[in-house]
DNA sequence: CTTAGCTCTAAGCAACCGCTTAGTATGGAG
DNA sequence: CTCCATACTAAGCGGTTGCTTAGAGCTAAG
């Protein structure tokens, strides 16, 4: 049996396996799941204490508040993507650019649950932690960035417009957390690979 | 002196205009700048009435609940965004898929406001409500993915998945109005040429 | 065993929410 | 003028919100 209404085993567990104590990383997955349900202000703090199956006043041993909860969240689920960005490697801007855009698209489509609360609730921070946050956001820009001027200096890519190919690119791969649903058709991968194909048909010379 | 928190002249009103009597729109154009601004479940009506220059209770003489404030408002956003879609022309599918892109992602950009509710705040709808703007937004893929088939049948596209290409099209477009700002460097027609450019890019052959 | 410290719950507080009610001002019809 | 419908406001109701308080249960060091 199942008290907490969370699902014993959960990609979830994956991002957040460094969360401690025990009850802490539950909070934490149970307020990812509930604000990426219903948004965060539509969720309330009896909703995700619930969810994790404990009392309202649990949330306040772990956090100091509602929005601390969204905060961390949003400082993991950033931390993640950029370093999943970072990470990238292949043997030409070609490959690099495919690998990077079926790596971050198919992020959003795989762990779409923690990407819409990344995505979407940026605005319910508070003014000091979005200015952090919004830190990391300009890091995954330049990564992406890179990665495609890499193609242009190489002379595999056309981009007249640098900055508003990777702005095009960025917003691609990040619509997926809005769309992607897991009883649609498409895995990650095959949404990663899709979408990797397409974004090199943008840049590739006439 | 302005009491009503809201411009004088504004874009929104050209979307709103055949809205009346005058006191229900503007209380619909206070909605959807609250709503656009803040979200739907962080607005309250006392938010509302304040932007619209009245009191409280003025909110329920026109309009039944903050939900049918958001259920009109989304409604006459889909509505409008389709009619866009449908009266594209050009000669030729690369001409009508240009400006068809063009077009949509330039409303994006142009009324970001309104389509911000529209597109990020469907989830706070009624199933009843839900289910007849989700009608619209199946004819509007409809739409698009048309101007992508024909120029396949024409033969002047390339188009391996056109389900996957249509859902990427209206992605890149739809995601112009989480990211748009008026204080940005493109003007709306210019993210709607750029937009147009790297889409045809996108289906073109090899 | 005692005791300190951590984790948790039951209960509840002040503020705020969507929405309603009672009543006022206005303007046009008869 | 009276009468009535419409459009509005002041006040407030019941319910919910984020968060706090007081205290219980458990663990482990001394």
């Amino acid at each position: 049996m199942n008290t907490t209404g969370l699902d014993g085993f959960s990609l979830l567990d994956e991002t957040w396996r460094a969360v401690t104590p025990d009850a802490a990383r539950r909070m934490l997955i149970a307020a990812v799941q509930a604000f990426a349900d219903k948004g965060y202000h539509a969720t309330t703090t009896r909703d995700i204490a619930s969810l994790a199956g404990m009392s309202p006043a649990a949330v306040y041993i772990h956090y100091r508040s509602k929005e601390e909860l969204l905060f961390n969240i949003s400082l993991v689920g950033h931390e993640t993507s950029l370093a999943l960005l970072s990470s990238i490697q292949g043997d030409g801007a070609v490959q690099r650019l495919r690998n990077a855009v079926a790596t971050f698209a198919g992020w959003h489509a795989e762990f779409h649950t923690t990407a819409r609360v990344v995505q979407y609730e940026l605005g319910a921070l508070s003014p000091e932690h979005h200015a952090e946050v919004a830190e990391l956001r300009r890091q995954i820009e330049q990564r992406m960035r890179s990665y495609i001027a890499d193609g242009v200096e190489e002379g595999v890519f056309d981009v007249p417009d640098l900055k508003g190919a990777t702005l095009a690119v960025l917003s691609l791969c990040i619509d997926v957390a809005r769309w992607y649903q897991p009883s649609g058709k498409r895995t990650p991968d095959e949404i990663g690979a899709m979408y990797a194909d397409l974004v090199l048909r943008m840049v590739r010379p006439t």
